[in-house]
DNA sequence: TATTGTTATACTCTATAACTATA
DNA sequence: TATAGTTATAGAGTATAACAATA
């Protein structure tokens, strides 16, 4: 005999998803949120969140680059990386420095307090990965980054 | 002999990404924001963004669901919920009935326009689907659901 | 004219705390 | 006392338009 009207505390296991269950969109976004939690636990420390955290890291890795090519890069306006790079700098982690041979450009480079934070990040962020993806083989984890490339293209 | 100074306008092949190409985080990101785009494209006909859109499914999936399981489901604080399913009143998509069997919680269901809206916001979201995974045979499709479903643990 | 960087603005999404009414 | 839903609020993220300085 069926309980007529179960109560609705029911936290979620009967709960027909099985419609969303088929689109990929649906499946990376709730990966992302996952992958995110975990970021946020472990960058924590570092006080970084997953933007900020991939501007230092590109900067890091090619001094000099400009906001265009950083817009460019990870597809965002320019507006909005104004306040981001502010930040980074009122931080003292990163400087602004005359672009040679381009008096609008400015060049953003790596301060000493950024490069050593950037490592302290860039480990951080690989523990926040490996803890997400625990459930998966060093051959799925590969796949899988090979397949997501597939998605966004490189 | 290499030219000294590029110009900064280089739209950002020779940008160095690589320590960021390991991470799978960046990577689902990064996959994200495709679909995300492909996902907004193709759904702009039935103005339906992804949440409110997986809003409108999980309630045709799971007549009278209430807002608290939708919360447990999407992992969102309720307060979020509040104004997305106002939204979807609003426009006659949905409808809250008393719960029956407790007098706090409201039961949430399609009304005659949006399980019709659904049908087509379905169908809408299959092609962006499609289409931004357009590149990866149906075997590397079924392989990425899988890994994706071992992050965020069905 | 076009581009770099900037300001201003707005809308969405996310997160927290405090409240109400029911249980 | 605990839960369902609500309000208010604040912080990020994202988007567009308009502008100054430089190319």
């Amino acid at each position: 005999m069926k309980r007529p009207s179960p109560a609705p505390s029911n936290p979620g296991q009967d709960i027909d998803s099985s419609a969303l269950q088929g689109l990929v969109g649906y499946a990376t976004r709730r990966a992302w949120l996952v992958m995110q939690e975990h970021f946020k636990q472990h960058m924590s420390a570092v006080d970084l969140r997953p933007v900020p955290f991939t501007l230092l890291t590109l900067i890091g890795a090619n001094p000099g680059i400009t906001s265009t090519q950083l817009c460019a890069m990870l597809d965002m306006p320019s507006s909005n990386l104004v306040g981001l790079v502010k930040q980074l700098q009122d931080r003292d982690l990163i400087e602004r420095q005359p672009h040679p041979g381009d008096g609008r450009a400015l060049g953003l480079h790596l301060r000493a307090p950024g490069r050593s934070l950037l490592r302290k990040a860039r480990e951080a962020a690989e523990r926040a990965d490996r803890q997400a993806t625990a459930a998966l083989s060093d051959a799925e984890l590969a796949q899988l980054l090979a397949l997501l490339g597939k998605i966004h293209g490189r």
